[in-house]
DNA sequence: CACACTATCTTGAACAATTCAAGAAACGGA
DNA sequence: TCCGTTTCTTGAATTGTTCAAGATAGTGTG
């Protein structure tokens, strides 16, 4: 119902598989097209990998989805569009975590060096271990 | 010659396929496999793509090459491991261009929420318009 | 300087993620 | 309800990268 409102106040029909959809992110945090896939499968059998695909970059051009990449890895969605947030990415189980971002609503804008530039984001990649891998990486094999 | 000495220094076997795939990450500001490739070929018409990314891949872990991705695009590879500079992207033409970073050594290392995280790097993409493309993206069509 | 050991390279196939293309289905306004 | 356009399905094609097996070539040692 929610979901409805969104796709078509962002200028975009309203269809069975977008609902689908937008609603398989929404429940989690980072979404794959595959992992999309399978949960939209749940609902709509029928559903192809292209829809997903289509709805997927449709809806992130419109703004209702936020859409980044981590190392050579599968694209990744999130909801959340407003919040201005970045992501950590642990170098040992590869865990994908939100920070948020410290610096206000646009972080790091005011780069030195780049007049005739015009930034309007700046998108964070934090490395490092997270809880659970840190301590195992003080103590080497 | 010169590097011959940084590949050994790094570890790394010295052979004439690292030393020509080194050579050619350093003249281009950011190399893919596919560049490096053709580069190298001109030097050692027999290269094989696989030796291409053993190289990049091995040089990268040995932190002789800085590695990054660009939206789903290929992989990229940068020499100048040292200086922390992040990149900027123009939305139009896809344009890829150095920024120094702006708050010293390590930028944005200090997150909030993130108690029990060993956070070593922070990886900023910023995005906009480059020089060139900004005059036309303020008059639509 | 030759030898052996191992890392690296070549060749060729396989794979994953994504995109392209053509026709069928279905949304939304009249 | 009907029409025009968008979106979806189906299935193939592309791109970028990785896997595997055997040949080749560095590097340390005698």
């Amino acid at each position: 119902m929610e979901s409805q409102h969104a796709i078509r106040q962002a200028g975009l029909r309203v269809t069975r598989q977008r609902v689908a959809v937008l609603e398989a992110v929404a429940l989690r945090p980072h979404a794959s097209p595959a992992a999309v896939l399978a949960d939209v499968m749940t609902v709509l059998p029928e559903v192809s990998h292209q829809a997903v695909y289509d709805c997927l970059a449709h809806m992130a051009d419109a703004g209702l989805l936020r859409r980044f990449v981590i190392d050579g890895g599968p694209m990744l969605y999130e909801t959340q569009t407003h919040d201005n947030h970045h992501h950590f990415v642990c170098r040992a189980c590869n865990l994908v975590v939100d920070i948020d971002c410290a610096i206000g609503a646009a972080p790091c804008l005011d780069a030195p060096g780049t007049e005739g530039f015009v930034i309007d984001e700046a998108e964070v990649t934090y490395r490092g271990y997270c809880p659970a891998c840190a301590p195992k990486s003080f103590i080497p094999a």
